[in-house]
RNA sequence: GCCGCCUUAGCUCAGUCGGUAGAGCGUCUCACUCGUAAUGAGAAGGUCGUCGGUUCGAUUCCGACAGGCGGCUCCA
């Protein structure tokens, strides 16, 4: 019983305590039931944990991400123990915590219906009662197998450490590194209040001390995923939770989960009479209703405007092509099952266009071009059409048939860098007219171990090279995408995050040095000494494509756009029916303004209108009755309930006009 | 594309253990004209997603297809 010299790191500050051997990390917090697990010596380890001479010891909060990680990881094992009670023939897969929850594979019969998962949920109940001890046991690798050879996908992850290491677990299915990790195996066995194993799983922990230290979770759904995520494997059942330090946290999960069906575009869409999608038409076909049409019109407008004073010029192309145009691109052998099939026309394939650069590629083509001319911007709004697998049509964020705000700019290798930043800065710019000023950027790099990718190694380095010094020097965070980058060239996107912190990508910037070439379009220009020189193209979309950024819109505004997009801008509510000329007199002074004022002449009462407007989410009602035209003035609603009686005409016209222009929301 | 669930009036949803259906909101008509989120009365509106099967009889049971929802895979 030699004394042992441990660190406790507690909110920045380190004491040093003298401790027996046989010390475990929870005898230094036994005083704080939210600590669930010690990081030592910067690795996460079970409360049960014993301390060594020398450690540095810290504890793991609840409430902290390691602690709800860990807090989630613990109540997927609950789950699986209750499966397996409920459903004994259920093989085991992987239970990993996920952003915001957890959840845990099965191989059974049947899927888990709803009501199986209101049992499953009891069940876990009770063993959270139960207080079951979460006890940890090393393992070599032979007798895991002997132990677990009634669970075959935990004996294929074994075999893939054995092979593999933590690179084989790692690379096992995104989460199974939580089962097997890096060093000794091991196996994580419930013991109940006798002692007794009640249930037992392969994992690499750490768990909570006990079942009882789960405070709050809710089973979310079931659904199949691909056992390590590869179509080619069998289905499994997939179960989701969500697993919280609090009540009151579970509590404002939740909310935070019926917030966003609240902003759901496609539920808005139609309360707001935006836009549908026609079962006649086909899956992912949108159609703009008027007042889509108009926030629709006011981006198109926008993004045209801002194009051509960026020295784009506005171009047009068709929606189909013969089919050998996407040959020369390198469309069609590496994103064909993209495409349309084929219309046979006249015994000639077209096909419909799922990309606009080619078209773009035959203008820059279409005569000899000269260093003068560079950079040459081409813009359009390009229909595209892309086959979609029918499981993944969504709203308007991902149809099969949308306009992206498309430009091409062809430049001298040189300049290329210039373009890109002025690309960005452009697009960033774009971005916080509509609202979104929180954002990062995303590398989408090649990953060079698979072909899917064409072009030299060298070309490819340049091209990283390039957009990566230009994105470090915009300062804003970059996030790295292996793998990502388009079969021609690699690629940045903007990530936006929207009014509750999701992020989106829309925007796009990519840097093709393929399409250019002389076994694709064999673009040139002729350079000051009179050499044929091979230009950069550089692809970029802003909005990416109309229909996807509406949606965004729509979910990030709830609804309640800015003036400047609102389909109706002011709607008037007379008090009484002799109110209405007045009201029909002022919106003849605003409409020449290009206002959208609408005036309520219906025989509703006026609270009923206000409640129409109020759900329309029309941002200026304008209201007057006698005393407003005795003063020759109308009184504002706003959509908050905030009311402004009295404004004179003319100041009422110029409020309007001004929040308008502004593009501020109000 | 794969797995599961779903599809009844314009919308949200009841309902029929197999005998062809209801409500609220909305729409239309009439009356009412009211100071900041729902005036009252009346009416219209559905081959119960489509096609096929079982049955004396199918909206209901079975199958296929279409569309939707939630995931998985994918996302140039």
């Amino acid at each position: 019983m030699s004394d042992l010299k441990i660190t406790l790191v507690h909110a920045g500050e380190r004491e040093v305590r003298e401790v027996t051997t046989g010390t475990r990390a929870w005898e230094l917090f036994a005083d704080d039931p939210a600590v669930v697990v010690a990081r030592v010596g910067g690795e996460l380890k079970d409360l049960a944990h014993e301390l060594a001479d020398g450690d540095e010891v810290e504890g793991v909060l609840i409430d902290s991400p390691d602690g709800r990680d860990v807090l989630r990881h613990s109540t997927a094992h609950v789950l699986a123990q209750a499966v397996q009670d409920l459903f004994p023939a259920a093989k085991l897969g992987i239970g990993p915590p996920v952003v915001d929850g957890f959840y845990y594979d099965f191989d059974v019969e049947t899927p888990f219906v709803p009501e199986d998962l209101a049992k499953i949920e009891t069940r876990m109940r009770k063993i959270i009662k139960e207080g079951q001890k979460f006890s940890r046991r090393v393992t070599a690798d032979a007798d895991a197998l002997a132990e677990l050879a009634e669970e075959p996908y935990k004996v294929e992850l074994i075999g893939l450490k054995g092979s593999g290491g933590a690179a084989g677990a790692a690379e096992a299915a995104e989460g199974a590194s939580v089962e097997v990790g890096a060093g000794e195996l091991t196996i994580y066995d419930n013991l109940d209040r006798k002692g007794e194993t009640a249930w037992s799983d392969l994992c690499r922990g750490p768990h909570l001390p006990t079942t009882k230290r789960i405070p709050a979770f809710k089973l979310m759904r079931s659904a199949a995923a691909y056992w390590r995520g590869d179509e080619k494997n069998k289905q499994l059942q997939r179960i989701y939770g969500t697993a919280w330090e609090s009540k009151e946290a579970l509590e404002e999960h939740l909310h935070r989960i019926e917030e966003a069906e609240r902003r759901d575009h496609r539920k808005l869409g139609r309360d707001l009479d935006l836009f549908s999608f026609p079962d006649e038409i086909g899956s992912g076909l949108p159609v703009f209703h008027p007042k889509g049409g108009v926030i629709k019109r006011e981006m198109e407008d926008y993004v045209r405007r801002r194009h051509i004073e960026e020295g784009f010029e506005y171009v047009g192309t068709p929606h189909i092509a013969k089919e050998g145009l996407f040959h020369t691109s390198g469309h069609l052998p590496y994103y064909g099952e993209g495409m349309f099939p084929a219309l046979d026309v006249d015994g000639m394939d077209y096909r419909l266009k799922a990309m606009n650069c080619p078209m773009h590629n035959l203008i820059y083509r279409s005569r000899q071009r000269s260093y003068r001319e560079l950079p040459l911007r081409l813009f359009e709004f390009g229909s595209v059409y892309r086959h979609e697998k029918s499981g993944v049509v969504h709203g308007l964020t991902r149809v099969r048939g949308f306009a992206q705000d498309d430009s091409h700019s062809y430049v001298t290798a040189e300049q290329a860098p210039d373009e890109i930043r002025h690309l960005l800065d452009f697009v960033l710019g774009l971005l916080r007219d509509f609202g979104l000023d929180d954002f990062y950027l995303e590398l989408s790099t090649r990953d060079a171990s698979k072909d899917k990718f064409i072009g030299s190694d060298e070309d490819w380095e340049v091209a990283t090279k390039v957009l990566e010094d230009v994105c470090v020097g915009t300062g804003l965070e970059l996030v790295p995408d292996p793998g990502g980058a388009a079969y021609y060239g690699p690629k940045v996107s903007v990530q936006a995050r929207d009014a509750i912190g999701r992020t989106w990508q829309m925007s796009t910037i990519q840097y093709d040095f393929n399409q250019p070439s002389p076994e694709r379009f064999a673009l040139e220009y002729v350079a000051p000494d009179g050499s044929r020189q091979q230009p950069v193209m550089i692809h970029s979309a802003k909005f990416g494509s109309i229909e996807r950024f509406m949606g965004v819109l729509v979910e990030h505004y709830a609804g309640a756009f800015p003036p400047w997009l609102a389909p109706v801008q002011v709607q008037a509510i007379p008090i009484a029916e002799r109110h209405a000329d007045y009201l029909h007199d002022v919106a003849r002074q605003m409409k020449p303004l290009g206002l959208r004022v609408e005036v309520d002449d219906s025989d509703d009462r006026m609270q009923k209108k206000i409640r129409n407007a109020q759900l329309q989410k029309v941002p200026f009602m304008m209201i007057a009755g006698d005393d407003d035209i005795a003063a020759g003035a109308v009184s504002f609603r706003y959509r908050d309930g905030r009311q402004d009686n009295g404004v004179p005409l003319a100041e009422a016209v110029e409020r309007v006009r001004a929040a308008v222009e502004s593009r501020e929301q109000v």
